[in-house]
DNA sequence: AATGAATGAGGATTCATTCAT
DNA sequence: TATGAATGAATCCTCATTCAT
């Protein structure tokens, strides 16, 4: 019996695909690009390194897939939230809120800083980030960004390009110091940052 | 001819000090904290990997007195930025300016981050480095503090904390993008976008 | 149609387990023993690695068996061409012939070196090689022996056998050298440097 | 106090560079190019894998300088063989017995397979190889060459050349040939056969 | 008979660190 | 103080081999 129409070789591939990019994502916030080791991401998806193999091309390969995994899900989880609203009001809240609850998802900021960085210091690969990066801030092309923010003109559309751009880098360096600081910076507190920032960027 | 009562032997082992860190810094912004070679840091002071060791006791060592060294740099910068003012309001402005003007030095927040990281893999090491970084926040006792934001009670000193707190990492994050996307968040874009934000944090 | 008796399975059998070996050669040839990667000859035999474990124990028994299927080649082809010789001395000059025609088949002086190495460095296996081998010299029995050089007394039995294995040790190596020297070891001039070595050690 | 005006540094320095060149002979003779591992040639020679990395950029750049180390080395044991004969039928004489006495160093025909072999497999080097090699047969840029074979034109040069070219791996194979069949191929058997070629190829 | 997912031992290479000079 | 030769642990990656399907 057969589920999806796939085989059980099948299944069990896409399984590993998927623990594996999990234990990615688990060793290389906690360890960094560079720091990260294939063994131990292997074995913390119950794998050994030449399945790491199988599926990526290298440690590099792994990470930049890593990052289009997440991207999707990220951007998946933003039109969800976005779907039910039916004013552009109603959208601009859910964005906000989807915005400044951090706290749903704390790994993925830092997993942010971490491949801007591997992007600022391995230009070869800049291009794949950034391809999947700009899905990121045009899903659907630009319908989302119409339901947003409404038609705007060019110059509109430049600032509105700007304030995006800005997010999330300062949730990601915000994220970064509340590791560091947890007292000073509670999440309480990084909500209440957040709200403020994004008022300032794109209240009128 | 000033020679600061050292002799030859002192002056030289200052100059060498002097190059490490300028050395460190540059490759450690370029090549991040697991990337940068001893080697490179070595060849761009134009020394040898030995006279890091005598200087420092490890690569780590190196990292966390240029942090150090830093950290005093930006104070002093603060400071005598800060020492001409005479009124509150031209304090924060002062202040103001000195935060927006990002360009003046474009590693310092790329170094931080680093940092940061750092702190964040390495627990054992956090402790020298809060020790540095806490100097940055209240810089002489708490008197450049009042000559800003004047007296002010619990609540409005633990609201003037998260503010600052923040700063730092915004900044950070904004200039890593800008690094990522240097079309969309230009070096002015990047101060537009922190005047606000400063706004946002500390106007009424 | 010719089916040799053997039913559909049986001959698809025979196709992979032909085609693994052609696939071997032209491998193991080009990259060598250790060099040769078993994937590499699987694909070049339209087969997966798992195949080739199907119709052989390992890496080594593939190399051996590769030996051993290239030796029964080799002396069919020179059975065949003594076959029709009435005499000793058409024999000797078709034996000539036969040696010095070494573009028949270049693939195999390299193959013959690649084995002979790998005995060196195997020992355990070298018998295995030697037992292929020795058919190389004294097919079917003698029969071939006498048809070439007569009757031979102790003495001259040894000194033609000394010539014998110095013959294709010397085909190979300058087949090899022809290879890293193609201007000055033509094809032609090797023919012409095989003809005068054959001379020098059996012409009386 | 110095020899060679060399302070201790350097010495060590050569000594160790000397002591893996010559380990690295023993294992690349024994286990081919492939097969060798660093990890045994530091061993061997009383060193650890890192100091061969301070010696050579990696296993090809060790193995090709080993070749041209060795190079140099049998020219110069062909040019004080040479130098003490007054006509050219000594020289013949001085260059046959040079070349007929293989078992002075035979691990020299096992490398130079070996050393074909790798070139044949690794094109990029190839160049490298030839270089060296080109000096093995025209050294002090043909006046050895005038000295054993006369004034030549240009025919007479091109069979010369050819002969020259085949005399090397004509050895080469008859080693590697006795090393399989030592019962056959003694070393006294292989002076004989050597001879004879020699003969062959340069005698009128 | 053949596939393909997974293993895991093994090897080249890098690099922080030490130490004799 | 500074050098540079040497160390050796650490790590990415490869590839022969196994096994469930």
């Amino acid at each position: 019996m057969q589920t999806n129409g796939l085989n059980k070789h099948q299944r069990k591939n896409q399984d590993t695909h998927a623990r594996l990019l999990k234990a990615a994502e688990k060793i290389f916030v906690r360890d960094g690009y560079e720091g990260a080791q294939l063994a131990e991401i292997a074995a913390a998806a119950n794998r050994t390194k030449g399945a790491v193999y199988d599926h990526f091309k290298s440690k590099e390969d792994l990470f930049l897939a890593l990052f289009e995994f997440r991207t999707r899900g990220q951007i998946d989880r933003l039109l969800s939230a976005l779907k039910t609203c039916t004013s552009q009001k109603q959208s601009l809240e859910a964005f906000r809120n989807f915005f400044v609850a951090v706290e749903c998802d704390k790994t993925w900021p830092i997993l942010m800083l971490e491949f801007k960085l591997f992007a600022l210091r391995h230009p070869k690969s800049k291009n794949r980030l950034r391809k999947a990066f700009l899905m990121l801030k045009e899903p659907n092309d630009g319908a989302v960004y119409r339901q947003l923010f409404g038609a705007l003109d060019r110059k509109g559309r430049a600032e509105v390009d700007l304030s995006l751009s800005a997010l999330g880098p300062v949730v990601s360096g915000l994220m970064l110091e509340s590791y560091f600081e947890p007292e000073t910076l509670s999440e309480e507190g990084i909500r209440r940052i957040l709200g403020r920032v994004f008022d300032a960027l794109f209240a009128r």
